[in-house]
Order: C-alpha cells, then structure tokens, then sequence
DNA sequence: ATATATATTTTGACTAATCAAAATCATAGG
DNA sequence: CCTATGATTTTGATTAGTCAAAATATATAT
C-alpha cells in the first residue's frame, strides 16, 4: 500500500506532467511543488522507482510508470470528486477547499468515494472547471479552443501556447498568460481586431486576433 | 500538531476509560486495541506523557490529561459524526463504516465537520446509538435503565452490571451481559416474573426480573 | 571557451513508529 | 515466604521521511 506521502508525490508528478505537457518533470519542480528540500525530492525519487512507481533519470528528472500514473490518476479523481462534495454539498469556500481536499483524499476509500460519486450525481468536472478523472483513470478532456473562439463575458483556463516563438513565450509569461491561468474575457470587438482579458485580480491583458489564435482555452464553470 | 497514530491512541485509551469506567488503562490494553506488540504501547505511553497528553504510571497504566481527553473527544466526535454520514447519507453498509470513519477522522478539518455536523441535522446519537460529544468534548449521557423497564421488542445496548456479585458477574459474562453487548428484547412476561433477550447472532438468555434489575442498558435504533 | 550561476545529488543526522526478544517486576498459589 | 506465571519494560534494530550543507554537474553568457 502506498502512504499518504507517496500518492502527494505521484499526484504532484501527474498534475506537472498534464500542465505542461513535459514527459520528465525535474526535480526542482517536485521539490517545489511539495514543499520540501531538493535532495529529499531526490531520495524520494529512488524510493518510488524501487517501488515501481516511476522511471527516475538521474539530473534530467522522473516520469510515471504505468502503476504509478494509475494510482496518480486515482488521487486526482479523489481530489476532484471531494472538492466537488466540499463545494455543493457542504457549501465550503472556493479558496479552502484545494486544502481540505488534499487532506481527505488520502482517507478515502473506493468504496465512498464511488457511493459519493453516486450521491453527488457523477459530475465530470469540479467546481474549478477541471475534468473529475473516471474510475478507470481516463481523464475526458474537453477539446480546448483558442481564445479568439470565445466570446464576451466567458471564463476560460489557459490550457497551451501554440506559438513557440521566444518573444511571444516570453511576453505571453510576463502577462500571466500560462497554463492554469483563468480569466475573464471582458472585450471583444471584432472590428478592432482585439480581445480583452483580465485575472480574478483585475490584471488586464490586450491581444490582438492573430495572437489569441495562438493560446488555447477551455470554459470553466466560475 | 498530533499525528494521526497519537490521535488512534488517545481515542482508544478515552474509550476504555468510558467503557471500563476506570482510570488507568494497563498498558497491556493498549497494546491490545492498537494491534501493536507491548513494548511498542510502553514507548509510545512515554511520548506521549513528554508531550503531555497522558500521564504514565509505570507497571500500572495511562491516563488522560485534560489535553488528551479534549483532542479525544474531539476524535470521538469525529468518529461518530462520519459513521452517521456513511449510513444516513451514503448508505453505506452498518458492517463497513467504522473502519471507513477511522481513516476519515484523522483527515477531516474542524471547519468541514461543523459543517457537517449542519447538513446532518445536528445528530445526537450515532448509528450504533452511541453519544456524539459536541463541540465542547461533553457527552450526553443517556440515562441508562434497569432492563426490567423496557418493553418486548426493544433494541437495548447493554451499559453496566449494577451487582457487583462474583456469581453473577461470571454467569453474565458467559451470557454476554457485557457493556456494549446489543440485545433485543424477544419476550417479556410480567406473570412468570421472566425477560428473554436474543443478540444479533441468535443466541438467547433468560433472565428473572430480580436480575434484570441490576442491569443496566439504553435504547437504540436498531 | 571559461567563469559564473543554477540545478541536482550526496552525506550525515534526526524523529516517529514500529518489532523481536531478552530482562525485569508483581502477584497469586502453594 | 518463595516460586512460577503473566504483564511490563528494556534493548537494539529497522523503515519512512525529512533537513542542512557540502559536493558535483550542467547551462549560460559573455
């Protein structure tokens, strides 16, 4: 049985690999992303490979094995489902749940989490937008569409950047434009070829037709 | 912060003290209720007592500070709370949900089981017709009668042995007239002076209305 | 290419929780 | 009062997970 340390790691790893599309993630990522010290994500990494959860290359990074995305893909689905519980039915806060999420989803068993799934009507996305995982760890994506396809008013998740040219990376970065971002599409005016878009903190993005084209979104559900 | 194998020896050890009505629970006891060998109950006694939750009287027993009882209350309303939700909302299985509530109590945060606690209604009583303690760590005592004053039909939990004399202890024993024992009350006849119980598994015992005095139990539903 | 900055790994140490087995204590009978 | 039995404690060892700090490898930028 894996511990409750061991499924954070896996998680982590899957939810780093979905993000950003890599096949290794590097130790420094995990490290930050669990909030501990880079040599104890590095003996970690040589545990969970002992144990056939991952594939460890030494200075590059880790990737999943096949057991380990499975039981990742399990934690994602606990996590999604119990944030959807937190949220509907118990009526928690948006900004509290991630926490306790996290706590629970490690004392779940599959046996409740699937009487919950039931209860809860078998959503497929949790309050943040974010496809809930099957029980057999196929995540349905949703097709995303690049920003220009939105309209007015929408709220979309940054999913990718098509556009692999330095410059754009480098501004599309500085103005908050990366995967896992939300925003609110505010404007659109077809005529001045530009749309609009601010963050939860008001931070306000211009971009012209050519450009929105090049970043991929997906609805959410605010 | 108590981790979670302090907080499964707190709960157990407050347990015992309730069930058993005694104050010092021999070491011996503990080990036993934990699943772990002696020597492992021994050293964890002392942890404990360094970081004041219990007090260790060697060769004898532990007790509860009044810091280890509040946080093992606290797991007790924990553990009952989450039993109530598993059946009355889940519908999860009677035989199921005590092991499921173990792992839970030690995930769930005091905001999520206040909440709860509110979408069920505010129970008082748990599947099993035990007490919740609120939020103060203060149990509400049902006041237990003598099993000569409950009716035919009825579900009772046996609560305490009021005779303390040895042949009758021994011969309730063998009966299972134990604490915690459940009964349901088959037959009651006021003219022959003469009260017939059955447990869940079948078994019978006969008892005459001078005994069934000097037992004592509560109602539960069943 | 060479120095500097950054990322990763190693090393040595620590805590919590556990076990097995040896040692010790307590007590109930004879 | 002494001994055998059972309960408790000690001892020595193990595993998971962690940190700090030193060592090493890699990448970047002139």
């Amino acid at each position: 049985m894996a511990t409750p340390t061991v499924e954070n790691y896996l998680k982590e790893i899957l939810v780093i690999t979905l993000e950003e599309e890599i096949s290794k993630v590097p130790m420094g990522q995990v490290a930050k992303v669990l909030g501990v010290t880079p040599g104890t994500a590095t003996s970690m990494a040589k545990s969970l490979e002992r144990d056939g959860w991952i594939k460890y290359f030494p200075r590059v990074g880790v990737s999943l094995t096949r057991n380990g995305r499975k039981l990742a893909m399990s934690m994602l689905r606990r996590h999604r489902l119990l944030e959807t519980f937190l949220v509907e039915t118990l009526g928690l806060d948006w900004s509290e749940i991630h926490a306790e999420a996290e706590e629970l989803e490690h004392a779940i068993s599959e046996k409740v989490l699937e009487k919950l799934d039931d209860f809860l009507g078998r959503p497929r996305f949790d309050p943040h937008g974010d496809p809930i995982p099957s029980r057999g760890g196929v995540i349905q994506q949703m097709a995303s569409k690049p920003l220009s396809d939105f309209s007015k008013d929408a709220n979309v998740r940054i999913e990718s950047i098509v556009d692999q040219n330095k410059e754009f990376l480098r501004f599309a970065r500085k103005s908050n434009l990366v995967p896992g971002q939300l925003f609110k599409i505010i404007g659109k005016e077809d005529c001045a070829d530009a749309i609009t878009l601010k963050t939860s903190k008001g931070k306000m993005v211009n971009l012209g037709f050519r450009s929105a084209e090049k970043v991929l979104a997906l609805p959410y559900e605010s």
